[in-house]
DNA sequence: TGATACCCTAGCGCCCAGGTAGGTATTCGA
DNA sequence: TCGAATACCTACCTGGGCGCTAGGGTATCA
């Protein structure tokens, strides 16, 4: 699924929207409050920058902030500045018009069977990402286990076969 | 993403529908037709087999039959076979009663301010596979673009939360 | 009795996520 | 004016896992 550059890069987010209106923060003071090596947060915030998220200050007191308010910002151009792209499965893929392209559709005519299925799924993790604002991630615990949080039901599932496996 | 083996074995599903009431389908037939590698969907059509989705016949005149009908084969049930589990990120797992586990959650008291999303992430996932059965999949292309299709629009946030939460 | 097909275990190569290293450029405070 | 602090850039390394192969064994049919 998603990488860890997805997974820090969105916490860098949520430091930097906790500091929000106020001085710059060093890249080396988020690294140590999310014990997370500051070399490769570097890379990450570089992608953040390049996609107009975030903005730098150099030199002395400098650090990063944020380029807009956190309720404008929302997890998909997050996660897209940081994974290059969001798909699914590696065969499926968002053309320049915003068509979904299947890689096993090459011959016309052909129709790909399950091109259904991941393009049901890639929209439905478009849509949520979309729908997530920074802002969300930072009042965070204030709401009161909002409607997609952390309930422990996901009621079909455990009918599924045997449930996950890999947690124990 | 998905690896391969979801996408494999998914199109070995299908292929299975295609043939359903008849005779059972030897994997060599499927490679043939889906110019995959027989060697590899063997591996792949044993998790399929463990996990009751597909029954066997050993022998000449061999293969393999779905072992329920296409409608009551959901796509979360063959995506979790193939892969063990479903999660959008590493450090987030579904434990044995169903909530769902951060690594970064180790310490009680505090809180991962990015559990919100991966959650919402994770549970829009399961619940597209969920609702995609294998029957939709061979309908195929006959399906008047569903909700959850390759619609360009965008619905609001708020209905999709009222309609999350009412499913837990 | 062979041919067909499922079934199991072991192992291998390549790619890339994840991280390190070392340097340069810019700005601030004293 | 200097040096510390910080952003910014390029190159490199490394382990693990995905995707696949190899080579058997076992059940069933004509």
């Amino acid at each position: 699924m998603f990488s860890t550059k997805s997974e820090y890069g969105v916490r860098v987010m949520v430091e930097l929207a906790r500091q929000a209106g106020e001085e710059p923060l060093p890249l080396a003071e988020i690294a140590e409050r999310g014990g997370l090596p500051l070399a490769y947060l570097e890379h990450l915030v570089a992608r953040l920058r390049k996609a107009g998220l975030v903005d730098s200050r150099r030199g002395s007191r400098g650090g990063y902030l944020l380029a807009r308010s956190p309720t404008e910002i929302t997890m998909a151009e997050v996660v897209e500045a940081l994974e290059g792209s969001i798909a699914p499965i590696e065969c499926i893929t968002e053309g320049a018009d915003g068509s979904i392209v299947c890689a096993r559709e090459t011959d016309p005519g052909h129709v790909c069977p399950t091109k259904l299925l991941w393009t049901r799924v890639r929209f439905s993790i478009v849509r949520t990402l979309q729908e997530t604002t920074l802002a969300d991630l930072v009042l965070g615990p204030s709401l009161p286990a909002g409607p997609l949080s952390t309930g422990p039901a996901l009621p079909s599932l455990g009918a599924v076969g045997r449930a996950v496996s890999s947690a124990s």
